[in-house]
DNA sequence: TGGAACACCTACCGGATTGGTAGGATTTAC
DNA sequence: GTAAATCCTACCAATCCGGTAGGTGTTCCA
């Protein structure tokens, strides 16, 4: 499995406060935020242990993603609209660097290096390799916003009772 | 990290292997294979544990993209050429089912399903992400083939001592 | 003014996985 | 028959994962 649960429990406290948040259609400051939603609520909705689910929130809060206020009725909302957070943000947030080896390290210029440069004055084949990888990865992150999975969550609640199809342009065939 | 060093290690021994390999360029049955490849050859070359070696090319093996010969001036060959060898069969032979999280397995039917099905009446959303995120990854490895690895291992050898960069059309920008 | 309801913090813990090592058994060429 | 090689299984230390436990700090409300 390549990601852990982190961050698909974090991608499911993201969806419910996005669900929440009252300016989903709109790309305005949303100021007015309304109610914070509580941990607590959230660990209800979605059957998952809310002592873990802190730990998961924290590096939300970290990353900027969203904000919270202490004390009774106090709770979490998006720190900005659910169409100007993009699932690259979130996953990185909770899981760190999305790297495919551990030799694929960001430094500090930017560009993309192994940390076994040259093997034998060959380069490393395998960079191409995890290279592209990281692109289908990244790419895939980046063009889906937090929107998208909201607007799919009222959606698909919508016409409930449904045998499971995903509506995808891209169908996962992974056997040949 | 997404992918262990089995895949790493792995994907390094088919690259040695497919260098070897005499019918790089040809498509024909290859029956003539030369003289098979050591494992001892290729963990010293590429500076690999050889009892580790061992269990990694097993699963190749396993896999039918290598095939062996036991005994003395015995060794390990492509059971076909690199061109029909697409880093998608190495590297879900290495590293088992390649699926961005645990609720996302094949069913006999070869359907995506997820194993939380409906949460409250409605779809989990995260399964959109997961579903794109997969998609991201099989194309990437399924695109590219053992032959591309090999031939750019022979193109960096031939200018060699130069700075690191990778000759991509996808470049890699994760940050923002 | 005192709960109650929250966020926030740190330590711990059992189980699984990872990245090997060790030691052999078997097969084959010379 | 010996060396070179594949093959097989068991073991091991370290790390990570998914969580639990127990507390402190802050704010609202009756």
């Amino acid at each position: 499995m390549i990601f852990s649960s982190k961050a698909e429990y974090g991608v499911r406290l993201m969806v419910e406060l996005g669900r929440q948040s009252p300016g989903t259609g709109r790309d305005g400051q949303t100021d007015d935020v309304g109610q914070p939603t509580s941990l607590k609520a959230i660990a209800d909705a979605e059957g998952l242990p809310l002592a873990y689910l802190e730990q998961v929130v924290a590096r939300l809060r970290k990353a900027d993603l969203v904000m919270s206020a202490r004390g009774a009725h106090g709770g979490y909302w998006l720190s900005r609209g659910p169409s100007e957070i993009t699932m690259y943000d979130v996953v990185s947030a909770l899981e760190g660097q999305i790297a495919p080896m551990d030799c694929f390290v960001h430094d500090p210029t930017d560009r993309v290096v192994c940390s076994h440069p040259a093997e034998a004055g060959r380069h490393c084949a395998t960079k191409l390799l995890w290279t592209r990888v990281q692109g289908g990865i990244v790419r895939s992150l980046q063009t889906t916003t937090l929107a998208d999975l909201v607007e799919f969550s009222r959606h698909s609640e919508e016409r409930a009772e449904r045998p499971l199809t995903i509506p995808l342009t891209l169908t996962a065939t992974p056997e040949s």
